[in-house]
DNA sequence: ACTTGGCACTCGAATACCCGGAGTGCCAAA
DNA sequence: TTTGGCACTCCGGGTATTCGAGTGCCAAGT
């Protein structure tokens, strides 16, 4: 009885907080939620709150503020992630059916995520590992340089050059290039990566420049610069962290540019379809105490790569979530059609 | 005589507010700078360079502080571009040298050049319309879908997949792609685009899925999407901006979103080699009004794309100015070298 | 066992006020 | 044309005061 109206005031609180930006007290709450006690009773239950640390007090004589651990229990406990309205559903298809390639969709993404959540959006590229080898293409470029195009199935493209001595007759770049083939195409990326290897090792005769070539692609592969790739998006919404510039917003810009601190923070997401939620200290970096992340894995079985949010400790996290997660539905969707 | 000294009281000042931040006086100026003159007669000479419009008052009874005309003067006429120093040259070769591809001498030119400057630093990428085409490769990946790679001079490489009707047999693939190549290789960009259209028309009889495939090319050629491509980077360099968040690193923040903005911004500066300072409100843009935007083409007769830096108009030009040149320089060297 | 009204208390934010000092403009003398 | 002198201005920072929202606690009520 008194537990239910207890979450039922930290949800109060919470909302009221993410609402107004200003500590909330005991009158203000009972007059704006339909809370059928009297302001004396929410002191008492706000005091309890406080005791077990899901509240805090900026100074005496002022309202209460949601701790991080009060946050923790609202999105944990007390969050319905509200659906989003059909408005926003078809403006995010519309935007996104827009994109005509992989780097556009990954842009439109973090744009649409920004605006929708008045928030900085990231995106992660779509990661290699997961994804097979589509095709690979060998071009003679001069006679001594070889140009190699690997193409993937999330569909991304990387070439490489190679170097070698000896000249390569024609028939035998056709040999090579229908062995490399044979052996990676349609493979994941690992596999393929062995597979290459194996072709070197066996008993066939290999072309001069196999080793080479291999060599390149098995590095093409296994080079996860890609990986790390990722946009951001929406960083003038940073302007609503309106006070504390230099203890939020500097170390966020910092962390923004930063990719490894960035793949960090989104890598804890990608595990479970669920939306992700760091608030605050929670995480390893003590500079983003005062910031929270919200992310969700995103491709098939949400495994691909990830995508969300930073913003303050303070926010609209049900609507948030749902944000996130619809824009990560239909970029997998897309992924999927493409 | 009195005109020269005018001039060397206004340089003073910028240099004096360029560095404290402050409103200058008469009095700190004769004494900071070795001007061997009264305090008085700097009075009289700030008053009429505040007539003249180079000089403004924040208040009556504030020192001066110079005006967007004042800084105009200030590196037209009064600015040495001074070397950079060694240690700093070699940073910056050492740093760039280390770049792997195209991508990456971009994004180490925007990191390099934002922290020599502390500013937000933004590379634009090498436009297609400059450059040649290197090689065509057109790669068949199903019976009916045509896998197009089109290799240009700057490094990049775009890739448009063709779906057509009818199989094509290996032996037209290669003519196909002989021809192509025969009209487009080597040609400058928008050349080879009228060349590929003319084998269209011309006598000869065309494979079948020609025309489709010329088409592709020449949309991939037309397409200056990745013209309008930048990179920035140091944007947490904006928090020096200090005060006046609100009004001067918001709207920013939104320009360096808005691509087009920048590019515009940056697009004053490709013309004749040298660096380009635009100052405050010189520009279209009034919600800049308060920031200045120092750029320089860079590239084959500085011509090929331009890079810059965008910071508040207080700022130290002549510093800035050199490192955008010395930068510039070096990312021309690399492409060329390439 | 909770809830509630009352009441004294606290503390930050806003306001008013004052003062010092840096800076100016102007004038008369050099 | 330069310079010293002088009266004046005005911002910034410090202090005092007030105001009010909010709290904690207690004793009474259900």
């Amino acid at each position: 009885m008194q537990e239910d109206r207890r979450l039922a005031v930290l949800r109060a609180i919470v909302e009221d907080y993410v609402a107004t930006e200003e500590p909330v007290g005991s009158k203000a709450l009972v007059e704006r939620h339909g809370l059928n006690v009297s302001p004396a009773t929410i002191r008492n239950d706000m005091a309890a709150l406080e005791d077990e640390g899901y509240l805090a007090q900026p100074h005496t004589s002022a309202g209460r503020v949601p701790t991080d651990k009060g946050y923790r229990l609202f999105v944990d406990r007390l969050t319905t992630v509200k659906p989003m309205s059909s408005a926003e559903r078809r403006a995010i298809s519309t935007f996104l059916d827009g994109a005509v390639d992989l780097d556009d969709v990954v842009h439109r993404s973090v744009r649409v995520l920004s605006q929708l959540t008045r928030q900085v959006a990231v995106v992660q590229y779509p990661s290699l590992s997961r994804s097979t080898v589509r095709h690979v293409e060998i071009v003679s470029l001069t006679p001594t340089r070889l140009l190699l195009v690997l193409i993937l199935s999330n569909g991304r493209v990387e070439q490489r050059l190679v170097e070698h001595d000896a000249e390569i007759a024609g028939e035998d770049l056709t040999a090579l290039r229908s062995r490399v083939n044979r052996a990676a195409t349609g493979e994941q990326i690992s596999q393929a990566a062995t597979a290459l290897n194996a072709v070197v090792d066996g008993d066939e005769p290999t072309p001069p420049a196999m080793a080479a070539v291999v060599d390149a692609l098995v590095e093409a592969m296994s080079d996860h610069r890609s990986d790390e790739r990722i946009a951001v998006g929406g960083t003038a919404n940073l302007a609503r962290f309106g006070d504390n510039f230099e203890s939020a917003v500097r170390p966020l810009l910092e962390a923004l540019e930063e990719q490894v601190v960035l793949l960090k923070l989104l890598g804890e997401a990608t595990s479970g379809g669920a939306v992700t939620v760091r608030i605050g200290a929670e995480g390893p970096y003590e500079e983003l105490s005062s910031t929270s992340v919200v992310a969700t894995g995103y491709g098939p079985d949400d495994a691909l790569s990830s995508l969300g949010i930073v913003g303050p400790t303070r926010m609209d996290y049900p609507s948030t979530m749902a944000a996130v997660r619809a824009v990560a539905r239909y970029v997998s969707r897309i992924l999927d059609e493409g």
